[in-house]
DNA sequence: TCGATATTGTTATAAGATAACATATCAATT
DNA sequence: AATTGATATGTTATCTTATAACAATATCGA
């Protein structure tokens, strides 16, 4: 198996949560940073599968477990969790997907799938390098980057083929 | 200078801009493509800076010019010329840039200013090609990608030291 | 000219994200 | 324990981005 994370492939799942949550409660303790009760609740929300859910999915998740809240409540559990790279965002589909590299993702690029909107999460590519020689050549700052690339997992190949 | 556009450096815009637009008159001739007056314009618009522009900056700027339209004109020209590769959309802000390698460009990436929101396209960079062999590794069939760096260009750097 | 296809015009609304401000909680110090 | 400054939440309203739906029009080949 590849350096990605296990999202289109078996994987025992239970263990990779629950790594994930530890890490995230490990390094809040470690810089002061709080996990308040949304900012978990959204995280755990996120942890369960390898799938991207909107901040809208996220909401209506939180209202069904009877933690009643407005829009502004998951985007910024989810800003605060972004920011401190224990969730990413995936531009393409303006969706959030929890990070399953703890601790070792720099700059993380993401698989895509259009039909059941996994994510799969690498991390040995270093897709920007081209580009930050480019940006270097330039004087351009490179503060943050996205790579992204939108496709068919196996599973949803075969359906489409079905 | 780097394989880039000229985005974050002088250059003779004015050919820029006819060079490109010669090129999708070309390309719709050749296959068959209707450049419509509304997409015409809109690309027009476009081409006028290496600037992204937003769906409904675009818009005001055909109203503005005596084409009064709703926002899905806006939409359907943008993306008719997202689809052949004439405009390129940017994720990361939700705006459209003109292409300006015509027909050199497969797998765009982009430098994005966030000050003053141009955007410098590169063509050497081959961003997508570790994320490729992942992606072939789980039977992943990658259909497009976005690679996007945000960060400041040189002249807003020195705006902001200012 | 007919008919199929593609495009435009228009209204309405869905989906994603944030501004603003009041209230509450936390945690460090008195 | 009480004070206080900083941080986080609750809530309303609104803004921005994007699309559904359908009628009207234009284009092009048979």
């Amino acid at each position: 198996m590849p350096e990605t994370t296990a999202a289109f492939t078996e994987h025992d799942h239970a263990a990779c949560q629950s790594k994930a949550l530890a890490y995230v409660i490990a390094q809040c303790e470690a810089k002061g940073l709080r996990l308040t009760e949304a900012r978990r609740r959204v995280l755990e929300i996120l942890l369960e599968s390898h799938t991207a859910l909107g901040a809208y999915e996220v909401l209506q998740r939180l209202n069904t477990e009877g933690y009643s809240a407005q829009p502004p409540i998951a985007y910024r559990a989810l800003d605060f969790l972004v920011e401190h790279g224990f969730v990413h965002k995936v531009e393409r589909i303006s969706a959030f997907v929890a990070c399953h590299f703890p601790g070792q993702c720099n700059a993380p690029a993401f698989l895509i799938c259009r039909s059941c909107r996994s994510v799969a999460e690498t991390r040995d590519a270093r897709p920007a390098e081209p580009l930050s020689k480019d940006a270097a050549a330039m004087r351009f700052a490179i503060e943050d980057t996205n790579v992204e690339a939108e496709g068919l997992c196996q599973s949803c190949q075969s359906e489409e083929g079905a």
